[in-house]
DNA sequence: TTACGAATGATAATCTTTCCTAATCCGGTG
DNA sequence: CACCGGATTAGGAAAGATTATCATTCGTAA
């Protein structure tokens, strides 16, 4: 493992940043590893919004022996741990319903299940509250994450 | 094509549901296939949210031919020209940043590009405005889609 | 430094989309 | 109401994307 980790982010920020990462990990219950460090620095360091592909292409510039596979998972470990944030734009692994009336979703982090859900209050606000930079918004859905009622009974007897 | 398509709605919903998805095809300018009358009456009478394959498990009760590369088309098509709506549950094909500021986002449907925006007015409203039927909601995403600067003006001079 | 649990890399399996050709749909005609 | 021609669609297979599996290596705390 003789790559230069950090200098993705710049000589200067290197080391705070990869001290700062470390903790962060640590915090959350994962190891501190370099293909970890170099998949966050680069991350941080896009501007866009990369897939993990285009990611993994990134981030093979300096760890040449990542794996593919390494970088969904890792992906996917960050935005479960709160450390990046994901958005699905395609409708892979989508689930469908043809409820013709306008409502949003609830989505159950632990089972996965999907509910139907009505919001007067975020409809209300519509779409010139999130336009920004000349980008015209024509549409807009809400999206809840967090325990479906079947789910959080389980949980409180789990723990 | 032998198969009685409406039953799945019942014999007294079929024939108005028929026409009336005759005519909702029509106006967003898609044919009128069999195969796409069971997908959306087997949509339609799915309480649940299914994902495409199951509800290819279930078109497949009455077009027992029918492929499953013609769901997950017709699913994405009915989508597009909102026939139907779709929850993105895991995460693929997603796109990922490091922005540690709660924010949205806004999706070119288009160019498929990704915009981070903020937006006071949505965050104000919270988690419990959204809450319903004993559903712990934790987070929640605000996703904006439509057209982003450059392909607004690009569809503008297509037209 | 050691020992154990966790993470990686490689590959196989799975899921989803795309491509190509033959069949089907739709509007206008006879 | 059956028929014709052009455009659209379905099926099947192949490509592409994502996830799961497993042996080996690595990171962490004692």
């Amino acid at each position: 493992m003789s790559e230069n980790v950090d200098s993705i982010l710049g000589d200067q920020a290197s080391v705070p940043a990869a001290a700062e990462f470390a903790r962060r990990c640590r915090d959350v219950g994962l190891a501190d590893t370099p293909q970890r460090r170099v998949i966050f620095a680069a991350l941080t360091s896009s501007k866009d919004h990369p897939s993990a592909e285009v990611l993994h292409g990134r981030v093979k510039e300096r760890l040449p022996r990542i794996s593919l596979a390494t970088v969904y998972r890792n992906l996917s470990l960050f935005v479960e741990k709160g450390l990046v944030d994901g958005v699905a734009t395609a409708s892979s692994h989508a689930r469908f319903d043809a409820n013709p009336h306008k409502h949003h979703h609830l989505i159950c982090k632990s089972c996965a299940s999907v509910t139907d859900v009505y919001s007067a209050a975020y409809d209300a606000l519509g779409v010139d509250r999130l336009e920004s930079g000349g980008f015209e918004v024509q549409e807009i859905k809400v999206t809840g994450y967090g325990l479906c009622p079947r789910c959080k009974t389980k949980e409180t007897n789990d723990a």
